[in-house]
DNA sequence: CCTATAATTCGATTATTAACGAAATATAGA
DNA sequence: TCTATATTTCGTTAATAATCGAATTATAGG
């Protein structure tokens, strides 16, 4: 029986945890997905719409903002919906607390803001055709 | 007489100033460099002693650090010592707070204080010496 | 006023990250 | 089971950031 080493030893330091929050944490396109996750869960082809990046390149930042635990998603129906994570641990959960203190009122959040509130009257059907279709950019 | 804006027109946002702030955090040199400003204000030499990386890196993650209003400095002698920004701003107060909950107790920031303990012993003198000297590396 | 020197700036290089489109994956619903 | 499609992964390119050594700056102290 082959020896294994136990899982301690590979975790990772705090300090690692907290350089990966940090660098999630260092773009504003994430910033202002997290902002916008704060009010409603969003699927992937709602946080395109907002932007105006392409699906591959917001599926990057959603990747990196759920490795730094951030952010978590479920799926229903055709679409995975984000969320910020419930409950996280300690560290996350101040960093969300920070982060309300701080960007209360910012004029492209609000801008955010009344965006999704558009895009989330249409249905994600027609949502996602006008993504994938041809009469894009 | 030339037309000149108010200030107020150049002013940034606060998600540009949030923005400049999570960069300034998402990285580990600088993270520890907080770290360390915690417990007693370095001059630039300490700072490379403990790092080693060259005197022009560490200028620049300074920099950084202070255009984010993390840190100032102050001149004493032929030295410049660099210290955390006190009473500042509420966002970046709110930083130190939260930096403060997830740092305690990291193995590598506890070997940081460990180093810099022994470097403070060093006359700056004698150290910029060494740092100077052709004996560097 | 000089000179020595601590720190910064500059210019170049390397490494990392963001972005895209295309291809692959996975699966809901027919 | 099969097909349509929402999301992810891949491969590449462009932009940004970290690093270095050398040159420059600014100034403390002789």
């Amino acid at each position: 029986m082959p020896f294994v080493a136990p899982s301690k030893w590979v975790q990772t330091t705090s300090l690692q945890d907290l350089v990966l929050l940090t660098k999630a944490l260092g773009d504003e396109t994430r910033l202002r997905i997290l902002a916008l996750l704060q009010d409603h869960e969003l699927c992937a082809c709602q946080i395109v719409a907002v932007f105006e990046l392409a699906n591959s390149t917001i599926s990057k930042h959603l990747a990196i903002l759920k490795q730094a635990g951030l952010i978590q998603s479920r799926k229903q129906s055709r679409w995975i919906y984000f969320f910020l994570t419930p409950q996280p641990q300690p560290e996350i959960d101040a960093a969300f607390v920070w982060l309300n203190q701080c960007w209360q009122a910012d004029p492209r959040l609000e801008a955010d803001r009344r965006k999704i509130k558009d895009i989330l009257q249409i249905d994600p059907v027609e949502l996602c055709r006008r993504q994938n279709g041809k009469d894009c950019c």
